[in-house]
DNA sequence: ATCCGGGGTTGGACGGAGTCTAATCCGCAT
DNA sequence: ATGCGGATTAGACTCCGTCCAACCCCGGAT
């Protein structure tokens, strides 16, 4: 993700745009992948090697609290971030421990926002499983 | 549970009751709550005030092996155990942090199986949200 | 009754992930 | 230049879980 992208994105969810804070908006923003805070702080010390764990942290707690990000726990001792806020249902691959995105509209729930005596704010599927071998590659 | 329950559950699953097997046994199967291992060993020492944090971590661990009980990673730095191995969905009330059971009928979810690509072994619904206030209690 | 072997148990050391804090840094306004 | 407040930093700290080596316990063999 360009630099200037990752201000825009920052700025449009009202974080203050410092050199550690683009570092880690665009090592977040980029990937298309579920990253670690530690795989994200080791990404962006490629781009500011003095940047430190607090701040990758500090950086995205707000991220997170302002819906630029946002957090998901799926396995043990791993907390990930995603960058794709839309509505989605996530794939956990048990042979290599990696998150896929399932589209919204892949898969179909009813009665969610029915359940008596629950106000649902948000749900989602949570599926695990392996992912098939391609016939040809 | 009664101690008998728990032995039967025990070796219903091969799993050798000792006495310290039995009080984690009696303790987790008896909870409908959602029980973290240290709320499992604080319960269990009721009964062996000497029980080891190791021994209970094993015998969860050999539990959810044998397939007695799942483990469930629904929140940051807790893990918890669940004796209900039926499918079902769970919602987590964002206020308390207290994970409740869904019936799997009381929602609907249509296309996990058919995925293209995915081999899905399992599924579930995760809901986040408060419970409404009762009227009258 | 004693010995023996192997699984079970134990406490403590260890490790990783995340939090907290106090000192420092930095950009900006005066 | 100075002062200010927010941002950053290193390191200590906590919490959860794992690992390990010693010990315990019990059933079978002698
Ligand atoms: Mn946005
Ligand atoms: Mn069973
Ligand atoms: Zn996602
Ligand atoms: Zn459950």
């Amino acid at each position: 993700m360009k630099t200037e992208d990752a201000r825009a994105a920052l700025e449009a969810h009202r974080i203050q745009p410092s050199a550690q804070r683009l570092a880690v908006a665009e090592v977040v923003l980029d990937s298309t992948e579920h990253l670690s805070a530690d795989e994200i702080l080791a990404r962006a010390q490629r781009r500011i090697p003095a940047i430190s764990r607090a701040t990758v942290y500090n950086t995205l707690a707000t991220m997170v609290e302002r819906r630029l990000v946002r957090s998901l726990v799926l396995t043990e001792g791993r907390v990930v971030f995603d960058p794709n806020t839309e509505r989605h249902h996530h794939f956990i691959d048990e042979d290599t421990g990696r998150i896929h995105d399932i589209p919204w509209n892949a898969l179909e729930v009813r009665g969610a926002s029915s359940l008596p005596g629950l106000e649902v704010t948000e749900y989602g599927v949570v599926l695990r499983g392996r992912m098939k071998k391609r016939s040809r590659v």
